[in-house]
Parts: C-alpha cells; structure tokens; sequence
DNA sequence: GTTAGCACTCTCAATGCGAGAGTGCTAAAT
DNA sequence: ATTTAGCACTCTCGCATTGAGAGTGCTAAC
C-alpha cells in the first residue's frame, strides 16, 4: 500500500502540482515535455499505472491525462504540511495591518477575513472568539431622561455592550453612581453564573440591575460568539470548475444559511487543538455539497477562556502551499491578540 | 410615441407579467391561451409588432417571442410605482422583526439587509446611516491598569464607542473621575466641530483627553458612515439568466469591491431626496456591468442629521411589485428609527 | 529497467438535419 | 375598419454523425 517509491513519490508531487496550476488532467507526455524529464513517456505512463493501481490518482474517462484523487491530495498535503512556510515579506505585511486595526473585535474579524480571502483566492470564514469564561469587569449607570437609563458594561476582554434600561421610577444620578459603585466593588471579576449565584440583594434597585447584567451578559455571550465573518465569496465564481455553476451553488448555497455553516465549523474543530490545522479534502466523504471542495480550518484563541475558528474554503486543487501557511500564520496572530486581550488588561 | 391605445397599454403590462415569472420571450400563441384572451393570436402579433416598432418589445431573434426593453420595463414600472403596496402581514412581520432587534445601528443595518435579499430574493445593499451633525454626549474614563484607561464615548444617536488610552503617567480613578464630570459639562451637546474649537484647557489631562475625543468622534463617524453592510449574494445564482455565469461574474464582481459599490450608490441618490425612490434599469447605460441588472434604490433617515442608503439589486426581471414596495417600506421605517434615535434620547 | 511503436478508446468541436415555435403578410370575414 | 384564418418563411434547439487529437496500455526490442 505505502510502498511508493522515491521517483513514483516526485512524480506524484509533480502531477498534483501541475494540476493545481493548470486545472486540468496531467497526461505523460505533457509531463515529460514540460519538466524536462530524463525519462520517456513509456516510463512515465508505467509509473502513472501504478500510482492509479495504489488509488493516488484518477482518468476521467479512458484516454485523458490522470487526476489527482482525494488520497492524493491528503498525501500531497501530508508532504507538504510541516515544511511550506509563509514568506517572511507577507507576515510583515499581514502583521502590520492587524496591528494598523483597531482593538475592536468585530474588526479584527472582518480583517482576517479580508486578508484569508485575498491570500487563498477562496471563501474564508470566521468565527468569533467564543469567551468559555465570561467576567464581569465594570459598569456604569447613565442617566438620560425619565426612566431611561443607558448602562454600560465592561466585560473581561473589552467587550463593552450597552443598553438601554427603562426602571420602574425614575432615579437621580446620584443614587445610580452609588449603585453602580457598589456593584463595581461587588461584581469585580466574578462570572456570570457567579454574580447569578449571589444571594438576593436588599435594596430593590441593586435587584434590577443585578438581574439586568446577568440578562446582558448573557446575551452578548450569545451574540458575540455566534457571529460568523465571511468573505470572498465570489472568488469561487472564477474557479474553472465551477463555470458550469451547478456545482458552485451548491456549495456557495451553504454560506447562505449561517446556521449550517456553523455546524460545519463546529463539527470539524471538535477533535483538533489550537495550534493544529486541519484539511478536509473532498468533504471527506461526510458534506455532500463540498464534494468538490477541501478546507483548511484551524482554531484559535486561549483554550478554556476564549477560543474561534478560522478556515478557507476553496476547490479541491486549491494552492495548499500557499494557503495552509496563511491560515496557519494567521491563526497563530489572532491567538497572541486574544491573549494579550485577555491576560493584559 | 405615446400614443399607446388602452388595449395596448393591458397586454404590454401582461406580457413583462409574464416574462417575469417565466423568464422566457412571450410568444402570441401563448399569451392567448395562458390569459384566455377575448382576441386571436393574430391580432395580438399586429399589437406586438407595433409595440416593438414604439421599443416597448424587443425580440431575441427573428422567430422567438418578445421581450421588454429597458424601455418597456420603465414604463412598466412607471405604472405600478405608486400602485404597489405590501401586505399588511407582511408589514408586520417586518416591523415585528425590527423591534424585536437590539438598539444596535450595525444590528439594524443587518436585519435591514437580509430582510430586504429574503423579500426580493436578490442581493441587497445599505450604508450605514452617515451622521452630518455627530454631537457629543457622555464620556466615561475607567482606569484599568498602570497608565492604560479604557475610555467609553457615548454620543448622540446611541452610538457607543470605547477605546483604550495610554496616557503619559499613570493617574488616579478618582482624578479621571474627575475630569470626566468635568468633561461632560463642559461638552454636552456640542459637535465635533466645536469641541475642537474650544479654547485650550489650563489642565495637561483636560487638553490630552480632549484631544483624543475628537480624534475618536472623527475615526467613529468615517468608521460608521463608511460601512457597507450586504446580503443575497448567492441570491443571484438562482436566476436562470446568469446560469452561464460569465455574466453572474461580472455582476458579483461589483460586491467584491466596495469601494465601486459605494460610488454606485452615492453618484445613484445624489439627486433622489428620502422617501424618493429610484429605479434603475439595465444600469441605465453607464454601468456596464448592470447591463442586465436593475436596482432600487432609497435614501432613508433624518435630511441634515443623518441619512444612509438601501437597495436591492435584481435581474432586470425582478419582481418589481413585491420589491418596489418592499424597499419602500423598510426605508421608512428606519428612517423612523433614526429619527427616534436622534431626537428621542 | 527502459523505450519505441502501434492499435485502441474516448472526448471534443464541427457539421448537418429535422422538428418546433413564432412571425409577417395577404386575403377573407365580420 | 377591424379582426381572423391560413400559409410561407425564418430561426433556434436538440440530436446524431464524424473526424481530429490526445492519451493510454501493451508488446517487443534495446
């Protein structure tokens, strides 16, 4: 089975490379001629025999070239995998520009997008750091009129939501700035299901409040971490492949529904680490859409305190020496960002 | 040229009817048996033909059925623009929808935008409402750790941005306390503009504080009226004329660059007052990417306060009488919600 | 183990053809 | 004066046929 030798190893390489570029199947003369070869044809279409016997490649029909088959990208990919780097000149760039950004997330994330799509020529996806251990970290109460009252809430890692709260009286500024510092004082690094934990309070205002940013932090819990960034999208509309666009609708038709997206990202990272990276070829047997189609997923973040999922979507003879160093680098970028986020402030 | 007889006037309309359902030229024969018409086929092709002399039809080659022309589109529409009107229930939904929806602008602007893609099944585009008179309204300094304070800038219109400082020497929560009473007494209600023109403050942290306020009111403003929020974009997939994708491609390429996409829409409202509403068809001959497009287009919020953009961009066979009314409606109603949000609070 | 040669297979583009749909025109009917 | 029936004409679309080209697998010679 894994008896490949060495010239039948190069040649593989040789063919998925080619293919990878030319976008169609690689026959043995054209081999030959292009790379300059000290080999016949003969030979060559000997060596193809058997990396077709072995399942490393594929005819489309009897007399075209050979075709990579999923097996062989996967082996492809397995050589490739620990040696391609990405060039010293686009991690500068690419770091400038994050550290160009703001320190907001949600720009942080339309970024990284921006700069996965550019890179890969394909459809990246994104997924909010997702805060296992969300913290209470400040608040301020802001009168506005009546019983309006703006509350702003600080959380571990500089989220920051506001609200608008309607109480039940209405209440001087005085008496909010009092409230707001003694739950300051109270609520200071507590979690959410602690400060819910907390036994009822006296004072009815502190009740309200109290249950309001439980609610709210929550909430923005929820929001945050189900947000899903995308971009690219119409690079998958250049692909060859994809012109005769049954194909890419289906596949496109799954970034129309964030919820089955999410599925796919979820399902995927269960078994991976941050740090590692994983590339699925041919929707490995399981997505019937992306049939035609790998992804490259990695995770990021600070395991067990906030964690996200990155990956690049693309057709199955995408340039994987280019983009798995991409979403490996940038991956690599946004974990220090999270946890300078989270440990520095 | 505008001598269109009543009988005229009925099966022209009939027949973009039915082009827009079947997406196919309309043929004589067919327009008599589908409608049971009173008329044989012959009288109906002496009709055609004189509406294709007038330009209201047109016919993809000698022997198919007709199909309307920009021209015949824009009367078309002309007719129902001010006929169109959305269900009640569907009016509800919507509103329902919105009010369900946070206080957030950018949660705002991507409900509006998959409302709008869901409704019409095309692609939709808003800008974020850009504020001309941005004011000033609270200003919160927290101190977080040695010289770092997290700064939360609320201004008028509910906009909430925080941002984190660096200042030269660490200072006290209470003196930042301090400066901040001070601050929003002092600023209350006044614009950017004239913040800048205060005099210079006699205190170091007063001067430096302010200074960073303009700068992140400014960065705040281009940031927000800047943004482009968009959906539907696999909508346009589903349309039979853009099977062959080359020109789907074309189309999509619009929404890959938004800087394109915003000079679409600023050059397309620039006459059109809120409330108005545009109809653009077949790119109306300077687009040439939108040859077979249409789009409409509306400006929605508060004229001098703080307006943004929305619309939807179709096949040139969309659905006017559902969409029409559709941006029409949700135009309103963010512009009610701006207007809430500016003189409400 | 490698190579040359050759018969074989299969796709792809071009060609030709017939069916079908739709038109325009003329002459008859209302 | 309008409407209708009838008919010849035109053009597209789908289908089958065909020939060129590319690539293979196999065998025999190097």
């Amino acid at each position: 089975m894994n008896e490949l030798s060495e010239r039948q190893k190069t040649l593989l390489l040789l063919i998925i490379r080619d293919h990878i570029e030319s976008a169609q199947p690689i026959g043995s003369k054209r081999l030959v001629d292009h790379y300059h070869l000290k080999l016949s044809s003969a030979t060559i279409r000997n060596e193809m025999s058997a990396l077709t016997e072995m399942g490393y490649l594929r005819q489309p029909h009897t007399s075209a070239g050979r075709v990579p088959t999923e097996q062989g990208y996967r082996y492809f990919v397995s050589q490739m995998m620990d040696q391609a780097v990405l060039p010293e000149t686009v991690q500068r760039t690419i770091s400038h520009q994050f550290h160009q950004s703001g320190s907001d997330v949600t720009q942080w994330m339309t970024l990284a997008a921006s700069i996965l799509a550019h890179q890969s020529q394909g459809v990246s996806v994104i997924t909010a750091p997702h805060i296992e251990q969300i913290k209470f970290k400040h608040v301020e109460l802001i009168s506005t009129q009546g019983r309006q009252v703006l509350m702003v809430l600080v959380l571990l890692g500089g989220e920051v939501s506001q609200q608008i709260l309607t109480l039940a009286e209405p209440v001087s500024q005085e008496r909010l700035s009092q409230t707001a510092t003694r739950l300051n004082a109270l609520l200071a690094g507590l979690t959410v299901d602690a400060i819910a934990a907390l036994p009822t309070r006296s004072d009815a205002l502190d009740k309200d409040i109290l249950t309001l940013i439980v609610q709210d932090v929550r909430r923005s819990a929820d929001r945050v971490s189900g947000e899903i960034y995308t971009d690219g999208l119409t690079n998958v509309l250049a692909e060859p492949e994809f012109t005769e666009s049954e194909e890419a609708r289906r596949a496109l038709k799954i970034f129309g529904e964030p919820s089955t997206l999410k599925d796919l990202l979820d399902r995927t990272v269960t078994s991976g680490n941050v740090g590692g990276l994983q590339v699925l070829i041919g929707g490995e047997g399981v997505w019937e859409e992306l049939r035609q189609c790998s992804m490259i997923v990695a995770r990021y973040g600070v395991p067990g305190m906030a964690t996200g999922t990155l990956g690049v979507l693309g057709p199955m003879r995408m340039s994987y020496s280019k983009t798995i160093p991409t979403v490996r680098f940038v991956a690599g970028l946004l974990s220090d960002m999270v946890n300078d986020t989270i440990s520095g402030e």
